[in-house]
RNA sequence: GGCUAGAUAGCUCAGCCGGUUAGAGCACAGCACUCAUAAUGCUGGGGUCGGCGGUUCAAGUCCGCCUCUAGCUACCA
């Protein structure tokens, strides 16, 4: 039976590049979609960019141009990162067009007949100078409780304090410098509490994978508050009908931005968006999202939809988020990896298929470790598979290209064959991880049947031709079944392989021996991973970030000090001190501490933890990016707040006047100072 | 502080409803092979399954506490 499936992976904002966290998700969803079209189902994938909000408004005004054109640029910008990634949207839309206009209204239409939209009046944050509602992020001023300077306007990040902005001592407008004053306007709710009931069945209903159920339950059982879906002018954004300066909150109108891509499509086409979405469409919708947004997909919107009378969601599919070497991606250490960054030093298949072979059906994050990424790829697909076609093809070129009519070796057939029910139905699952496992098991039976045959002998043997031809049919013919099996993960790689076999690859029923016919010649399909791209694009990514962060610096005054010089010491002594370049990952405060400074210093390999006695003379953010001194090997020491692994050099009498080290421009982490 | 997930060989990960000497791939060592993009095959070394306690005839697998990591959250969407 054909499904008819509608895929969607979430919506990148239009605010900045697409990094791996989106490149992982558009990938996972993109093989689950092209798996689904092998399978012969009518699938398709549908996505947009997220254009509306406050973020964007103020972006395109640094920019200083229209919001229309910034999100204009930032889409051309999107979508090629995502093709050359051979992500296949169906179409991919932005939630500024008329269709997410139409589609907004008519939903929002009907939760207000149905009386889910409730008014009310609240008291925000309101930037005098600009003219502007503050969020609380865009306000900073003195926390109220513990004094610490420069917090945002929601809580502290020192003593932990919640409070409402205009809490906050001395506070001041993020975007103007302005101090905010207290205003009121009348805001729009959506009645989430009225849903409670329908999302405590429908979030274990199988919509959602068991731990998101969990989470989910968490809001249900605290009780759900009515949800704000308006926004004030200005704001980029949809006006809500019949109101002045009045608009809906950007998390409003993007979900319905999934729709609208559909719609877009569909209205081409003179299909129509029903088919999917009215209350009883037998088709399946599927939302593929990061665990970051979880709320918005599994209680906002299928409430909206409930009342909306239109379909809620099959399933909501959440993946984790991907870290580099173990930890978050980082944009000091140069594992803030962009998907351009990325694509100008490695091929895009190599992370298609390491993602397939970590992703699972849960949540947890996914790892790339750099090391692991280049060994795995080069000895999976180009050791193992690729080989099998590389070390037979020759063979059966000698007999004329022509495939023999013998299955030489029906078990290892039949268990190629086999195989593709189990890996299908991991494919369906999102197991891809065991997918891959199947697949390189199947890989490694096709290499050590090759090695047991010695084709290379019997060659050489008169009167084994025959027998050589059969031996290389046989390996030609695992070789399809894995191509076939790896086609939704590697859809370049095997667009090349076709034109070797001859064949378009197709997974739709079990796969059929070839044979008796003729085969091209066998051209490389894939190089190996060069760890000294993979360096160069995490060399490159730090530069992305240090061009973003110019350097201030105070011309420093020589101050003069009258302290003794310390006894003469021998040049071994000294040795002893082992001084390295260290780059400041990170800087922050120490909760609970006057003087110190929290510094995490990336040696060139290896990270530390300082504790530096400097807070009274240097904002931690001026830190960041900077290169400076620090005694390597002195003794690790545990202090209150965590044990300390270096020293950082400093000179000057203190307080205000103290001055770090910093080599000139050139110096590398992790180099010896001598 | 609350919650969620995780902690298994050097690395990345499997281990379902508890059951014989804990697995795979990669990496490493030795051997073989030389058709293949120094690819492949065989053999081998390597783990007190984060720690402590408990339930059980039996625990990586269940329960409790603790440590560490990541994330969410802290009356708010």
């Amino acid at each position: 039976m054909t499904r008819k499936i509608l895929v969607t992976s979430a919506l990148p904002y239009a605010n900045s590049d697409l990094h791996l966290g989106h490149i992982l998700e558009q990938t996972q969803t993109d093989i689950w979609v092209r798996f689904q079209q092998l399978r012969g189902h009518d699938c398709t994938y549908f996505c947009a960019d997220d254009a509306h909000g406050t973020a964007i408004m103020l972006k395109a005004e640094e920019k200083g141009i229209s919001a229309e054109e910034h999100i204009a640029n930032i889409k051309r910008d999107h979508e090629q990162v995502s093709r050359d990634f051979h992500i296949k949207f169906t179409n991919f839309h932005t939630t500024h067009s008329e269709e997410n206009r139409e589609l907004s209204y008519l939903i929002y239409e009907r939760l207000k007949t149905n009386g889910h939209i409730a008014t009310r009046s609240i008291t925000q944050a309101y930037d005098p100078e600009k003219e502007l509602f503050l969020a609380d992020r865009y306000i900073k001023g003195t926390c109220p409780k513990c004094k610490s300077e420069d917090q945002y306007g929601d809580n502290c990040e020192k003593c932990g304090a919640t409070y409402s902005p205009m809490d906050l001592i001395n506070p001041k407008s993020a975007i103007s410098g302005a101090t905010p004053i207290a205003k009121e306007s009348e805001h729009f709710f959506f009645t989430l509490p009225a849903f409670s009931d329908f999302l405590k069945t429908w979030t274990r209903a199988g919509h959602l994978q068991d731990e998101v159920a969990n989470k989910m339950a968490e809001w249900l059982d605290g009780g759900l508050q009515e949800w704000d879906i308006s926004r004030d002018a200005p704001y980029f954004g949809f006006e809500i009908p019949n109101q002045s300066n009045k608009f809906f909150y950007v998390w409003l109108d993007a979900p319905i931005g999934y729709i609208a891509s559909l719609k877009h499509y569909a209205d081409a086409r003179g299909e129509d968006w029903l088919d999917y979405w009215k209350p009883d469409s037998t088709t399946e919708v599927y939302h593929f999202i990061g665990k970051d947004i979880v709320n918005f997909h599994a209680l906002f919107w299928p409430a909206m939809l409930h009342s909306a009378k239109l379909r809620t969601p099959t399933k909501i599919c959440v993946h984790g988020f991907v870290t580099v070497n173990g930890t978050k991606m980082s944009k000091s250490r140069g594992t803030f990896i962009n998907g351009k960054t990325y694509l100008e030093y490695l091929n895009p298949e190599y992370l298609r298929y390491y993602f397939a072979a970590k992703l699972t059906s849960n949540v947890d994050d996914i790892d790339l470790n750099l090391e692991d990424f280049i060994q795995r790829v080069n000895s999976d697909l180009v050791g193992k598979v690729v080989n099998i076609a590389s070390r037979t093809a020759k063979f059966i070129q000698n007999a004329g290209g022509v495939l023999s009519t013998e299955i030489a070796n029906a078990d290892l057939w039949k268990q190629a064959v086999d195989a593709g029910e189990t890996i299908a139905a991991h494919y369906e699952a999102r197991d891809f991880s065991k997918a891959m496992r199947d697949i390189m098991a199947l890989a490694d039976a096709a290499n050590e049947y090759i090695a047991a045959e010695e084709p290379w002998k019997l060659a050489k043997q008169a009167g084994a031709e025959a027998k050589t031809q059969a031996v290389c049919t046989m390996g030609i013919n695992v070789f399809r079944a894995l191509l076939t099996y790896l086609k939704p993960v590697l859809p370049a790689m095997t667009a090349e392989a076709e034109k070797f076999l001859g064949e378009t690859l197709d997974w739709a029923a079990p796969i059929q021996f070839r044979s008796g016919d003729k085969i091209n010649e066998f051209k490389p399909l894939m190089t190996r991973v060069e760890k000294e791209k993979v360096d160069a694009m995490v060399e490159a990514s730090k530069e992305v970030i240090a061009n973003l962060k110019p350097k201030t610096g105070d011309s420093p005054k020589a101050t003069p000090v009258n302290e003794p010089i310390a006894p003469e010491i021998e040049f071994d002594d000294f040795a002893k001190v082992d001084l390295r370049i260290a780059l400041i990952a990170n800087a922050e405060h120490v909760e609970g501490s006057d003087k110190l400074l929290r510094l995490t210093l990336d040696l060139g390999g290896e990270t530390r933890n300082v504790f530096s006695g400097i807070k009274s003379a240097y904002d931690p953010k001026d830190l960041i990016g900077k290169l400076t001194i620090v005694v390597a090997n002195l003794k690790p020491r545990k202090m209150k707040f965590g044990m300390s692994e270096g020293m950082v050099l400093a000179a000057g009498p203190g307080d205000k006047e103290i001055y770090l080290l910093e080599p000139h421009a050139g110096a590398k982490p992790g180099q010896r100072v001598m």
